[in-house]
DNA sequence: ATGTCGGCCTGTCGCCGACAA
DNA sequence: TTGTCGGCGACAGGCCGACAT
């Protein structure tokens, strides 16, 4: 007899330790529109500042004396072995585990691979997402299901049914199977003519609210899978500093372990492993070099000068904001000197910019007016290789062992 | 309206993110009765190998390749500044945080203060502690009291009343606010006369056993504090790797930061902060100075010798288990020669010591036949300081700064 | 088209007594 | 003394219809 209702539903699934096939579209619906996953064994930038901001928000750390790490340079080219992708087991909340190997100088100017310079969004298509509603998680009642959405993604109902009914069996990120009815009412000619038509979820919804602890806001998606098999994820709402800090470790020495194992790699040209948590991070720390290269090296910026901006709404599509670079200078001078992360001091047109950076990184934006060096930096350049490698890159001479 | 009904009990409580005043009598009921804290002030001996044992089992990696960290000794001679006690939120398992100051080589010989030497347990009097049956878990009832626990710990009832009952109000860990219906059942000579007399819990404590989500075998923990509060304690029965992989930092990077930032400290003699986790660490990895260095310097042992050990019951109070010693030798000795931690390999008694160790540190034994050197080490002896300093620790010359 | 709520049925919770280990 | 279970009342869970936005 399990202790409550909770979670009782959900099948055996062989969830041998680390799951690999998790399904990567439905990663990629989890993390939002905007996240995109370098590819595996192309060269990548790795920004321990990113990482430790991400760290810092992680354990509700503010970064206010970070220790300097002695010969890390402020950003590490590297290799790119392996990106697993995951879904934490108990908030179901995804990451991605990325193993890196600094590169020596040599390898960091080898010209391109075709494989290094796309970077394919694999949003799903046949998907759809919901903010959940008070309704939707109350124990009143079940889920109401957005009609467009109910006739885009879910199987087609029997209407010869009175009511239409089917049974949807979903996996979530773990592999776990959850059951619900799902039901067309106000159709047919009983009680129920001229009722307004709608789906809902009904049988086996609240379990699942209860056992994933949903509160009204937070986000609930469907997609399917390549083997026809209907996905479930989660989305949780940005409730301030869900996760709680760790009794583990303290935060101190994350930081420092988190610059050491960088610093040991950089040193010795080994791997290292670290997790990206996508809705955590206020940006991406591992960026695809070419990315890299061609916002900092092929083009020029200058105060004053105006930019857009993608960013996530609500509704989990994408919009562009629109602001002006107010200042070009280093975030932490003392502990990173010469890092480009997040060095672009910016403006936002919009008054509602209270939620936006003041400050992001060169290739996060795209300036409006743009002086090209070489070569011009629009995207039907990128489909093919740049015939030269790149130049030495400032401020990481670590690696004269 | 909340979307389960999980924890709407407690009451709102000024949780100022790091609460001071847990209660250190419950703290330690719940550590259990082997754990002892360190004095803050006295000097301490920090070990880094037992603190990675103790994140190894955290994050449930095996400690396969530890990588040896330069220039830091298997052990740091520390003043303990500070020690707070705390409660995950997320578990109630309790923990400490000690805040720790590598010493150099003069601090580590001046003489004993006589705090130093006496570790008090404090271990509560007026306490009680129960492991759930499956009924008292179960939603069907309540939670069944044994009636010597009541009658030692509850306050007493008015058997004016039919049946007797009170409501008893208890704080857990983190000050949230339990109301439980206390009854007496089988007294009185209603339809109840002749029944077996009891104490039950009943209303409120469904509530409880859900929010915390307990299961049968973990042990439920009342006890007072100094204010005349009931307090609650929890503590998990020992399920096979409860704690999940934390998806913030990998382990080898925790693994790093903790040599990395306990090397720091050594190197700058600055403090450092470290967790202790008592029912996750095999062993206690911050001993009292005087302790280690009479078990290591004052205390002779050789194999073949006999030994007893404290060990905690299943119903938690401590019993001595007896073996022999079977070898002395380093963990190690790659990454952590000369250190003393685990360095005595035993065999055990008893045929069902399929669960202790079969290394133990010379500190946590007591040798049946000991071969004083100076001063016999009985506990009589403790109550004065030795007369000297100790002798220069081998093993520890990181402190040539 | 869909969020919320009143009505009402039904399943489970949870209190009591009983019995056995 | 105390773990477990049958009985059964009360209440919350959850499905339906209604209505408003």
């Amino acid at each position: 007899l399990s202790p409550s209702g909770l979670g009782n539903q959900q099948q055996d699934v062989q969830d041998t330790e680390e799951q690999i096939c998790l399904n990567s579209e439905l990663w990629h619906a989890c993390a939002g529109p905007l996240v995109s996953l370098p590819l595996v064994g192309s060269r990548v930038v790795y920004f321990p500042q990113g990482h430790s901001e991400q760290v810092a928000a992680s354990t509700n750390k503010e970064i206010d004396s970070l220790p300097s790490y002695q010969s890390l340079p402020p950003q590490l080219v590297c290799q790119l072995h392996n990106v697993t992708m995951h879904a934490d087991k108990e908030t179901d909340e995804v990451y991605a585990q990325m193993t890196l190997q600094p590169l020596n100088p040599q390898e960091q100017k080898d010209p391109y691979l075709p494989a290094e310079l796309g970077t394919p969004s694999k949003q799903p298509t046949n998907y759809f997402c919901k903010t959940l509603t008070a309704s939707d998680t109350s124990t009143h009642g079940g889920f109401s299901v957005p009609r467009r959405a109910a006739e885009k993604v879910f199987p087609p109902l029997d209407f010869s049914q009175q009511p239409p009914c089917q049974e949807l069996i979903a996996r979530d990120l773990h592999g776990n199977e959850w059951k619900f009815r799902h039901i067309f009412r106000g159709y047919g000619h009983g009680s129920d003519a001229g009722q307004p038509k709608r789906h809902l979820l009904t049988t086996g919804w609240s379990v699942f609210v209860s056992a994933k602890r949903l509160v009204a806001g937070d986000s609930v998606l469907f997609t399917w899978n390549d083997n026809n098999q209907l996905l479930l994820g989660i989305r949780r709402a940005n409730r301030p500093q869900t996760v709680l800090p760790s009794s583990v470790l303290s935060s101190d020495s994350m930081h420092i372990g988190l610059l050491a194992a960088a610093a040991h790699a950089a040193a010795t040209n080994s791997r290292f492993t670290i997790f990206y948590n996508p809705r955590a991070s206020p940006s991406e720390f591992v960026i695809p070099l070419a990315k890299y290269v061609k916002a900092v090296y092929h083009t020029r910026i200058s105060v004053g000068m105006r930019f857009r901006m993608l960013f996530e709404t609500e509704e989990s599509s994408v919009r562009r904001y629109m602001g002006t670079i107010t200042g070009i200078s280093d975030l932490d001078p003392v502990n990173w000197p010469n890092s480009h992360w997040r060095s672009v001091k910016v403006g936002w047109d919009e008054s509602t910019a209270g939620q936006r950076q003041p400050r992001v990184s060169l290739w996060e934006i795209e300036p409006l007016t743009t002086f090209p060096m070489y070569p011009p930096p629009f995207p039907f350049r990128l489909k093919r290789p740049w015939p030269t490698g790149l130049p030495s890159l400032p401020g990481s001479p670590a690696f004269q062992s």
